[in-house]
DNA sequence: TTGACATATTCCTATATAGGAATATAGTAT
DNA sequence: ATACTATATTCCTATATAGGAATATGTCAA
């Protein structure tokens, strides 16, 4: 069995490793837009527009609604919480960094504070 | 000029998208390992292990030592910054949503109760 | 120098794209 | 039914993998 590269509707991962995606992602953060209004907003092709929304639904990172002949999609965000569980065990090293260090230290501090 | 897919090697977001880069990441975190002593914790064999360091080593995901004949690697984690700065901006989303909305309130109770 | 060890690279191939163009599907209005 | 609008899907092809096997490169030790 010949392995290839992980398939982009893998899971939020890889789906979101397209740069275009993610452009997308952030066109639709906060609203609700119909692939209309994002051809529109974004100057791509309406078959791009559909295409990519098609890999973000498979992986559940936008929701779709019917409007009569129109599609109204939104963000599903909770699918990036697995994304971010996954890169915050690293904070604290790159936060070691000496540059930030006193940024550390201070939010450390506060979270202790707040904790008392 | 025909797209094909963004290269593994075109930024941190593509490149932890493969699984096993990512393990590999996990399992150099905190620590400097060698590429036999990654072939031994993983189980790869060590041509898949050296590919896979080659790829997190052109975009800067991981840095690389000379020793000897041996090669020590650890993880460059700022490179992983990016991700969690493009990620964030979508947290209030998936904790406003209203699946997890008891679970969301639970928690900023106890942190209140915690607090006094 | 020779051998042993550590690591990287090359060669091979099935696979999954991304984008453009063309076309299909579906819902609405007249 | 027909025309129109909105969206999805299909067809095409150059491209970049991932993994296995084989091989190359580099370094040390006797």
């Amino acid at each position: 069995m010949v392995m290839a590269r992980t398939r982009t509707t893998f899971d939020s991962f890889n789906a979101i490793a397209e740069p275009k995606r993610r452009e997308l992602i952030e066109a639709l953060v906060g609203k609700e837009l119909t692939v209309s209004q994002i051809v529109e907003t974004l100057g791509w092709s309406q078959p791009m527009v559909s295409k990519h929304l098609s890999v973000l639904k498979q992986v559940n990172l936008v929701l779709e609604r019917k409007e009569g002949r129109f599609r109204v999609y939104r963000v599903n965000a909770a699918q990036l919480k697995p994304i971010q569980d996954w890169v915050i065990q690293f904070e604290q090293y790159w936060s070691n960094n000496l540059d930030h260090l006193e940024d550390y230290l201070n939010k450390i501090q506060s979270k202790e504070v707040k904790d008392e």
